[in-house]
RNA sequence: GUGUCCGUAGCGCAAUUGGAUAGAGUGACAGCCUCCGACGCUGUAGGUUCCGGGUUCGAUUCCCGGCGGGCACACCA
């Protein structure tokens, strides 16, 4: 329940209960009570001081069974809910609920478009491609738990002149049963290798733009060869999609909008918009300070911005999304001003529905990556290290377990995902082992730990629960006020497109339940005592699951 | 150079959108398994929130000016 509007509407009827919902905070320290009105702002409307105001605002306030105090302090009203009915209200929710909690029928069906990962033909999965694939797969998942259509779109990097470079390294180097054998890491092996004589010959870059003409012309070689690498990719890739549980419901990539191009290219022409400009055309955006947008080369060939402003098209018509996301990295901040610009002028009021998602950039600690170097960290590695040490840690504090395979994967996945989402998403990220390898502290591991402690407790506490208490002590409190504060959680991580907040949420979940598992005991404490931690632990239990879930990571029984 | 984002404890980060005494983690040091899972818990040390102005009852948060860094800036994506 909304205790910020139940309070609002008591405070003084004369006082607008939103702006008083608004303006109600938290206390910095439970001890002062559970929610805080600043009275500094109405000083100015009611034209007496504040720490008078708190005063006759808390004397009038009329408490009851849920609000149970009203204090001034400093200028502040302080409001105490009680306790056990805060505990029953939440506890009761949960388990009706269970892994819906925290869900909600706010979106009403409503169709996001999230275009993510978006992977390059060719190149294998390395860790600059994690960031955009957890974050959408996490905003993916947020939008349907709030009750949204979302639509994930991988708009595959399938198009351009780098396929031509392709096919000239593998007819020169190249050969089927070394590829079919070596897959992707083979494949790259060759795009590196073309860079690499390519700076003595250049002469290679013409042969490669002929071959991308080729596969352009439908030249049955070039395309055959060009599709083979495709598939090894998608096979590729889908591999790695799957451990991560992240999926999509459309593969359309750049090579899928090209036929949609030339329409796209007349409207733009019909609506005055197109300029020539150094041999190019191009749509002027000097009055809105940025540079110009490349629609046409000057050889006529379309561009990224080109293809995105059909794709962009596309996705209107086919889905007629309420928005439509870009997960992105930043560095393509102003190729997106531009494209949602050259929309806007274009007469689409819906351009306003377009949102670039952008989060910082991976680099290594001696410097960026390079696929064209051949200077990556791929994924899978990483992955196979974190499950690695998972089984190492398992074999060494936990022999006896069974499964010790399979959990070793949702523990070692899980902080591949989780590292990758624990910071707010503009910050960059230097990669280091290290860190993905550590466990302990603020990690998704410290998550499943918990629960594994939680659910060892209700095996051994046994089925029946109570959601009433009759007294509450402060740890058991901190962790009911934690846990209804999750629905919140999840609604503002969807609005600020930041599901850190989860991952954080979880965190902190965990560490106020190990707090109270370690000051109060559960199963030796007094009947009704021993039934109320029960239903706190599997509530617990419970909410970390929905949490951990929703960023796509699994919790095991045991581990 | 222009635009844009960032700057918080030794380190990597939070801070409920302007609220009360800036918080956890990690690293360091000191403790806790003959009590429900020690992948855990408790405690200590660690801060001029880059600097200088301004707005405000109140600024890590908003505005202006510096300093430092990332990114982008015409035919790559």
């Amino acid at each position: 329940m909304d205790f910020k509007q139940y309070i609002a509407a008591r405070v003084r009827a004369d006082l607008p209960q939103e702006e008083i919902a608004s303006l109600l905070a938290l206390p910095p320290d439970t001890a002062m009570g559970d929610f805080a009105l600043p009275c500094f702002k109405l000083a100015k409307t009611l034209r007496k001081a504040p720490a008078l105001i708190a005063q006759e605002l808390a004397a009038s306030y009329p408490t009851d069974e849920i609000v149970v105090e009203a204090s001034a302090v400093n200028g502040y009203v302080n409001f105490r809910i009680d306790r056990a009915f805060w505990a029953e209200r939440t506890l009761a929710c949960i388990f009706a609920e269970r892994e819906r909690y925290g869900s909600s029928d706010e979106g009403q069906g409503r169709t996001v478009c999230i275009d993510y990962s978006s992977v390059n033909i060719a190149k294998p999965f390395h860790i600059g491609h994690l960031s955009t694939t957890v974050l959408g797969s996490a905003l993916y998942k947020l939008h349907q738990f709030l009750g949204y259509r979302p639509v994930g779109i991988n708009h595959l990097g399938d198009y351009g002149t780098q396929f031509g470079k392709l096919i000239s390294a593998y007819k020169r180097w190249g050969n089927r049963e070394e590829i079919e054998k070596g897959g992707l890491r083979a494949l790259n092996a060759l795009y590196v290798r073309f860079h690499e004589e390519a700076e003595k010959d250049p002469s290679l870059e013409d042969e490669a733009r002929a071959f991308f003409k080729k596969i352009e012309d439908r030249d049955e070689e070039s395309v055959a060869l060009f599709h083979w690498f495709k598939d090894l990719t998608l096979q590729d890739v889908g591999r790695i999609y799957e451990m991560l549980d992240v999926h999509f419901d459309s593969w359309a990539g750049e090579s899928f909008y090209i036929d949609k191009i030339g329409p796209v290219v007349d409207e733009l022409r019909e609506k005055g918009l197109l300029v020539e400009s150094e041999g190019a055309q191009v749509v002027d955006l000097e009055a809105y300070g940025m540079p110009p947008c490349i629609i046409l080369r000057s050889d006529g060939a379309s561009l990224y911005h080109t293809r995105d402003l059909a794709a962009a098209v596309y996705r209107k018509e086919t889905y007629d999304f309420y928005k439509c996301l870009y997960v992105v990295a930043y560095q393509q901040n102003l190729h997106f001003r531009q494209l949602f610009k050259v929309l806007e002028l274009m007469g689409k009021d819906w351009a306003k529905d377009l949102i670039h998602v952008a989060y910082g950039m991976v680099s290594l600690e001696d410097g960026s990556m390079s696929t064209r170097k051949g200077k990556v960290v791929y994924l899978e590695d990483v992955i196979d290290k974190c499950v690695e040490k998972a089984l190492a840690v398992i074999a060494e504090k936990n022999p006896a377990l069974e499964n010790k395979q399979e959990i070793a994967k949702t523990v070692g996945v899980g902080a591949v995902i989780f590292g990758a989402l624990y910071n707010n998403k503009i910050k960059d990220i230097t990669f280091s082992y290290d860190k993905v390898l550590n466990f302990e502290g603020e990690t998704s591991c410290y998550v499943q730990y918990t629960c594994a402690r939680a659910n060892s407790v209700l095996q051994k506490g046994g089925r029946a629960r109570a959601t009433k208490a009759e007294a509450i002590c402060p740890q058991e409190f901190e962790v009911i006020k934690q846990l209804a504060e999750f629905p919140a959680t999840v609604h503002d991580a969807l609005e600020k497109y930041e599901p850190c907040f989860v991952a954080r949420y979880a965190v902190d979940l965990a560490q106020k339940y190990n707090k109270f598992y370690f000051d109060c005991s559960i199963l030796n404490a007094e009947e009704k005592t021993r039934q109320f931690r029960l239903a706190l632990t599997e509530a617990t239990l419970i909410t970390l699951k929905n949490a951990l879930g929703l960023l796509g990571i699994g919790v095991p029984e045991k581990m």
